[in-house]
DNA sequence: TGAGCTGGTTTTTTT
DNA sequence: AACCAGCTCA
């Protein structure tokens, strides 16, 4: 501890300019820092928290650090460890809604609702879009939409703030629809993650007592990324600090960047940071200007770009960083091309592999870099997407173990009734529905008894539905005593899940359910080896979790591929941001909102993502549903002056000569080991093009179908023939000798 | 009931 | 291209 300290001191004195240094090392109060991107908001806050544990005596357990993302959270633990990496007792670090959770469930003898789970919003949206149809309404309502409207809705009820004027057509459906939805969920048990902070807040509010004796523990609070926090999470923040206005913890501590708000979509205010030092009378107000992550030309491109936005204060980054690189602009041919280009560059960087990102604005954008990186053999992480709890076979399995558990879940008892089928489909799931809502607090099993004791059941369905029953009659009895991994064998094995995924899916696909079942048992064996809460403490552990923990994650060296969202507060050597184009970035919805400016921070926090190299590229065509068409840049690639970036289009590059240039981009020297690089980089792939000068992703033009893309070029017979991608006319089979090279 | 077919739709972003 | 809701047929 005490080596730890000195060498902490040292980095106080030496690695923090004077701002920082006032929001580290004071002690109480309420604080502010607000300032730009990379300019050392995070390092306030890791280096506060280890202040106050190593010069304060603070019981480490007594501070409570807040994140937005789950990403941010971990990045923040990392970084703390690396002050403190033997502490035993660590201090709270973790997302809004995690806190939440947590207290919800420790204290869920004060909410009469013993064993919630959390609702997805993917179940969310398939409960509401099942509510929809019931009632016959799904010309008028789309489930997604009405789920984001539930959540405003919900907001202004319980913060009772001016209800918004609801001149929606359909009011009185709406009120229908959220009512039955809401009910839905307490009767299956359900909390939704926006519950999650409702129902803490309102814990708070009702049970005074309680909020006094929980909150005595908490002694410092700090937030990060505060301009993304939502009303309801001011709201919170307010309910753990303040009473009478007064401060009731020794200190909060906020942190955030108005330019780097990005979640206005979910509920975030960034008056919230704005009203912060009004409501927290007192608060030390922080500026820090200086960055420390990037070069100086990174920063005049999100310079010249952030200005662009009408609704903000002035603010310039600068840096005194000595290190140089241009920035690069690439112009590519087709998404393709944008995809295999960025491997090719990536395989020539002699940078650690996890310190490249590559970014883009929507998940799907990932799915061709994804495809080009194995084709190149480069290991990759992807962050977000479908996470392990979300895919199908995962989710099957948990709604067997929380059906054990949780007898009212009907999410859980719909999902898996039929699943794998055993006879008991659409017909029999109303029926039983029917019966359920006559009695709606029965357990399914009542339910079914119930049913089974009517005799209207087909022979062959009244089987399958005590079989099914009996499944849960063995697993129920032990279900304290035994290991979670022998529960989920046990319904694997019951309901032939195996079995069930080799006939109902492709080779591959029922392969790879198979592997993540497998995986899944590996964790529920390590669960249990680890624990002894039971199946219980097993999903509790899981509801928020995103992916499973595994232990070579480290080992390998992986390119980090994720949303803008979730690079958010993250930092890497070299950055590549894709799809710069007019539908994505910004994107369609935004352009039709005109939320623009949202999409300009977006791009601003990518481009800040950056230490030492920034790649931004777009193509000119790509695939959109299907089909090829034709893109135009974005219009924030207009707001850089055409001197910070070296603007390069690749369209009709061969192989070789964009190997060459990329290899003196990334070394910054001209005409460095030029031609070995070419001849490494030459592939066979490349040059079997026959007897025909048309290469894969060239441009082409053909008579009557003009302009296209060359995707794939083959021998048949003594004929070449090229698959075309036409800019107007679909994709066509062309004999080579139609075709001209443009 | 469940498999297979058809035709319409789809893609923001996170907890 | 991939997915889903809605339909038909065994
Ligand atoms: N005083 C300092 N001297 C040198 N380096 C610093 C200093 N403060 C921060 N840094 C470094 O600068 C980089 C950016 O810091 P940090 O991540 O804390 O910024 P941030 O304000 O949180 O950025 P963002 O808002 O973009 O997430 C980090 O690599 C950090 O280690």
């Amino acid at each position: 501890m005490l080596q730890h300290k000195q060498s902490f001191d040292t980095f106080v004195n030496t690695q923090l300019n004077p701002q920082q240094k006032i929001a580290v090392t004071a002690k109480d109060g309420s604080f502010l820092v607000i300032a730009g991107a990379g300019s050392g908001k995070t390092r306030v806050i890791t280096a506060r928290i280890t202040n106050l544990i190593l010069n304060h005596q603070v019981q480490p357990s007594s501070i409570i650090a807040l994140t937005f993302t789950n990403k941010a959270a971990q990045e923040m633990q990392h970084r703390i460890a690396q002050f403190l990496p033997d502490l035993r007792i660590k201090p709270t670090i973790a997302t809004f809604h995690a806190y939440c959770l947590k207290l919800l469930k420790k204290n869920a003898y004060l909410q009469n609702a013993a064993q919630f789970s959390v609702i997805d919003a993917a179940d969310a949206q398939k409960l509401l879009q099942s509510i929809i149809k019931e009632k016959g309404l799904e010309k008028l309502f789309n489930a997604k939409q009405l789920l984001s409207f539930f959540s405003t809705f919900k907001m202004n009820d319980v913060l009772k703030l001016d209800a918004p004027a609801w001149n929606m057509h359909h009011a009185q459906q709406f009120t229908e629809l959220y009512n039955a939805y809401e009910q839905q969920k307490k009767l299956s048990n359900y909390l939704d993650f926006d519950d999650l902070l409702y129902n803490t807040f309102e814990l708070f509010t009702k049970n005074p007592e309680f909020a006094t004796q929980h909150l005595k523990n908490h002694r410092h609070l700090l937030v990060d990324e505060y301009q993304d926090t939502n009303l309801i999470q001011h709201a919170l923040l307010k309910q753990m600090t303040l009473q009478n206005k007064k401060l009731t913890i020794d200190s909060v501590c906020a942190v955030g960047d108005e330019d780097q708000s990005i979640y206005s979509w979910r509920g975030a205010n960034v008056a919230n940071i704005l009203e912060f030092a009004t409501e927290f009378a007192g608060t030390k107000k922080i500026k820090l200007e200086q960055n420390y992550r990037s070069t100086q030309q990174i920063l005049n491109v999100a310079n010249s770009v952030i200005k662009h936005n009408v609704n903000r204060n002035h603010k310039e980054l600068w840096s005194d960083n000595p290190k140089k690189h241009e920035p690069l602009l690439l112009e590519c041919l087709s998404d393709l091309q944008e995809a295999s280009l960025i491997a090719q560059l990536i395989n020539l960087c002699k940078e650690a592999k996890s310190s490249i990102a590559i970014l883009y604005r929507t998940h799907y954008q990932s799915r061709i870099i994804e495809e080009a990186l194995i084709k190149a053999s480069i290991a990759y992480k992807m962050i977000g997407g479908i996470s392990f709890y979300e895919r199908k076979e995962i989710k099957d399995l948990l709604a067997y173990l929380r059906l054990t558990l949780n007898p009212h879940d009907r999410i859980s008892f719909f999902r898996i009734i039929n699943c794998p089928a055993r006879g008991l489909g659409e017909k029999f799931e109303e029926t039983f529905v029917n019966l359920w809502n006559q009695n709606p607090f029965s357990t399914w099993q009542e339910v079914a008894k119930m049913l089974l004791e009517q005799k209207q059941l087909a022979q062959k369905q009244a089987t399958s539905l005590e079989q099914f029953l009996t499944f849960f009659d063995v697993a129920k009895k032990e279900k304290d005593q035994k290991k979670v991994c022998e529960i989920l064998n046990h319904f694997i094995k019951q309901t032939n899940y195996l079995t069930y995924l080799t006939d109902h899916f492709e080779k591959i696909e029922a392969e790879e359910k198979r592997e993540n079942i497998a995986e899944f048992l590996r964790a529920a064996a390590y669960f249990d080896e680890n624990n002894q809460g039971g199946l219980s403490q097993f999903l509790d552990e899981i509801s928020l979790m995103q992916d499973l923990i595994k232990q070579d994650d480290s080992a390998t060296e992986r390119v980090n591929m994720m949303t803008l969202h979730s690079a958010k507060g993250l930092e890497f050597n070299i950055v590549i941001l894709v799809g710069l184009e007019e539908g994505l970035l910004p994107s369609n919805q935004s352009i039709g909102q005109e939320n623009v400016e949202e999409e300009r921070r977006l791009f601003y926090v990518g481009i800040t993502r950056a230490r030492e190299k920034l790649l931004i590229s777009y193509s000119k065509y790509r695939n959109v549903f299907g089909k090829l068409d034709e893109q135009r840049p974005s219009r924030f690639l207009r707001e850089i002056p055409a001197s910070a970036v070296l603007h390069q289009e690749a369209a009709h590059w061969s192989k070789t000569s964009f190997a060459t240039f990329f290899q003196e981009w990334i070394t910054g020297e001209k005409n460095a080991t030029t031609q070995k690089i070419s001849i490494v980089s030459t592939t066979p792939e490349t040059t079997s093009t026959f007897s025909t000068n048309i290469k894969r992703l060239q441009s082409v033009k053909h008579a009557t179908f003009g302009l296209g893309i060359a995707h794939q070029v083959e021998q048949k017979g003594d004929k070449i023939v090229v698959t075309v991608h036409f800019t107007h006319h679909g994709t066509k089979k062309i004999e080579s000798s139609f075709l001209q090279v443009v």
